[in-house]
DNA sequence: TTTATCTGATAGAATAAAACTATGACAATA
DNA sequence: TATTGTCATAGTTTTATTCTATCAGATAAA
């Protein structure tokens, strides 16, 4: 596969017509075929229909030409890189993030970003811990936002703040005249959760180990897919929670429906991170989401206020 | 430039060696190094300091390995797109969502989308508008969720639902006793706007063009950056705004110091919409998207419900 | 200092790839 | 049936890539 060949299957896609494609590839007419010819050999499909009625492309030719744009467009962006210098501050940044951070952190840093960093959009993966130290180690993504320990060869992290669990209980549960909830208490009220995978359930079980004896009871239906899907069952009555304090905010619509309640000291609590690989070296980008969750307007969080840790030169 | 001299120049960065890259290149060591000598002369760059102490990237050298890799990983997809099928549910999705939607509707569809299509994980872009347009077409994003008016050659759109908009005041504000607001009333309070390239921005201005006077008034700073800081803006009692429904979402900390006002009827509202290139032929991952913003638990919106359209083939 | 030893760069020949021109096969149309 | 337009194939030329052999500089050991 040439990065040639794939401008020629584009270039076909977009004509429809090898004879045309070919002049706006400044090829002739047979390279061109060739060219097109040798991919689907490569890959051992055919990317084209040549039938009457034109050229169209199989279905995953469709696939294949829209992945071939993709590979020619990063490969423009390292011409322009190469143009335009080498601002950590400029070009697109990949951050991932858990599930159970994203959608509550993210929206408040990209507002922030967008005048501290203007250049540099941002270009958001969420999946679980694992998932995403995998994309940081193929380069798939460039920071992940995660929570601690967290101790992977090749990967450096940057505790950013800790985040206190809460408890959310719907509004007439026995429990709304409480000041504070013990682990204890919530061992008997078998509490929400999300399913394996997610660190927060981990987390959950790791503060309240009494808890586990709910699973066997949320098998199926009970486990939340998200926090946000956790959130509407104990909103229905369905049961109490545990939630990070972002995801504790209550939407409008059940404001009164469910009650946040905190936990009696010492208050459990994550602590979440940046992570990224030792060979990253867009130190400044990094210090730029740093930043940008230090200056969010978040009340509930501790933030830490470390300097970026230095990564030694390998060697 | 070729995806084998991009292959060298990482193999460099990863053995900092070019006898040993050009052995994990299987490839002679000349061989290796005419390629990295040439790509450095199409660049205009230098990519390697070759000194003593061994090897070390450049900072540009740097950006440009990592995006190599990109490059290269991206031209991996298509060799697995050939061997697994055109499954339109397999493979990354790039939605972009303008600033005043992405932050409120995104969070409640991943976790849908992680049942309905777990083997199509999204990757999010926040833009103006017409950024949006400018990545659809370039190829840089799949699918664009944003607010209708547009028309777009090339481009096809798929209302979805009708966001009204609503009223947003300090808790104690002369309207508190209010039940409904005109816009007539709004434009003697000179309510806070996003800066320009915000369509929001625009549609408050056509629904209350009174409002324009304000403009001149709430130059510089207060004009808010997102509508999260025109919320807080709100809270700390600097004026009064106009909110899509889904962003006006109280957040816990501030929900005794903001309220919520409904428009006199007819209720001014948005159209959202996604959009996607005619050429793309994942419709079934359109439909996803689709499907996730319908069975999304949100209350406030209006859901249109309306069949995907049907591109014609060109020819 | 001298001498191995290791580094990456260079030169010229052999090989492989990609491009061209010319032509062929097939289908749709006049 | 002839014509036109399509894309595929053949054979040749040109270009690019890769090889082996060798060089020049730096470093470490004798």
């Amino acid at each position: 596969m040439t990065l040639t060949e794939l401008r020629y299957i584009i270039a076909v896609a977009r004509e429809q017509h090898f004879g045309h494609a070919a002049e706006s590839c400044f090829v002739s007419q047979p390279t061109l075929s060739m060219g097109v010819k040798k991919l689907e050999e490569e890959l051992g499909i055919t990317l084209f229909e040549r039938g009457k009625g034109g050229i169209a492309p199989t279905p995953a030719g469709a696939r294949i030409i829209e992945q071939a744009q993709r590979v020619l467009e990063e490969a423009e962006r390292i011409k322009q890189i190469a143009r335009h210098g080498s601002d950590p501050l400029c070009g697109p940044l990949r951050v991932g993030a858990i599930f159970t951070i994203g959608p509550y952190l993210l929206p408040h840093l990209i507002p922030q970003l967008h005048d501290t960093a203007p250049r540099m959009p941002l270009q958001v993966d969420e999946d679980y811990t694992a998932g995403l130290i995998e994309k940081l180690k193929r380069g798939s993504i460039d920071v992940a936002i995660l929570s601690l320990p967290l101790e992977e060869p090749g990967i450096v992290t940057w505790p950013v703040y800790d985040e206190p669990f809460v408890v959310v209980i719907p509004a007439e549960h026995p429990w709304k005249e409480e000041k504070q909830i013990t682990p204890q208490q919530l061992a008997t009220e078998h509490p929400l959760m999300l399913g394996p995978g997610h660190c927060f359930r981990d987390q959950i079980l790791q503060i309240c180990p009494g808890c586990i004896g709910s699973i066997e009871e949320t098998q199926g239906a009970q486990i939340g897919s998200s926090l946000e899907t956790i959130r509407h069952m104990v909103a229905s009555g369905l049961g109490v929670t545990i939630l990070p304090c972002m995801a504790a905010g209550v939407e409008q619509y059940n404001q009164h429906l469910i009650t946040v309640k905190p936990f009696e000291k010492p208050v459990p609590s994550r602590r979440v991170a940046l992570a990224w690989r030792k060979t990253f070296h867009r130190n400044k980008a990094i210090e730029a989401i740093h930043d940008a969750i230090k200056n969010a307007p978040l009340n509930c969080i501790e933030r830490l206020d470390l300097p970026q840790p230095v990564i030694p030169k390998s060697g």
